[in-house]
DNA sequence: GCCAACGTTGGC
DNA sequence: GCCAACGTTGGC
């Protein structure tokens, strides 16, 4: 099992509308490098949900993939903030995943998560850094769920 | 709203 | 296949 750090603006979908919902698909991915990822996510990888381009960025909660990817429908449609209209419907270019909530967690800001020792190596924290979809490894995630909890 | 960083595009 | 221009991300 894999661990991730997905990225998503709260008003478009915070970890409460996750929860809400039940299941979303993470739809309005548009880098090639955070597309190969999805593609390599099982059901049952964990994800922390972060939230970003808010005040403080930080994550929320943990998600689970639900769904392995499939075409992200956004990318054919005219109306979308996503669509894309080199995407040829025969062969998609953008893809996403379904996520599940799992649980709600203490709100770890981007400032403490610079303090966790584990996650001092982490491309979230890289100088630079926007890739939407990052992969973790188990013990930077256990801290960061561990941090969550201890607080 | 600014701006640094960086991915993508397109002219050559 | 280089690289400048452009667009986007995301913290501040």
């Amino acid at each position: 099992m894999a661990h991730w750090l997905m990225k998503s603006e709260p008003e478009e979908l915070g970890y409460d509308d996750l929860v809400r919902k039940k299941r979303a698909g993470w739809d309005g991915v548009r880098n090639f490098q955070a597309r190969n990822f999805l593609r390599s996510m099982v059901v049952g990888d964990l994800v922390l949900f972060y939230h970003s381009s808010t005040n403080p960025p930080g994550v929320a909660g943990i998600a689970r993939i639900a769904k392995t990817v499939e075409p992200d429908p956004t990318q054919f449609d005219p109306a979308s903030h996503y669509y894309d209209p080199r995407s040829d419907p025969a062969d998609p270019r953008w893809d996403w995943v379904t996520v599940a909530p799992v649980r709600k967690l203490r709100y770890v800001t981007l400032d403490e998560l610079r303090t966790i020792p584990e996650m001092a190596d982490s491309r979230l924290l890289a100088r630079g850094n926007r890739l939407s979809v990052i992969p973790l490894t188990e013990a930077e995630f256990d801290a960061v769920v561990a941090a969550a909890d201890r607080g």
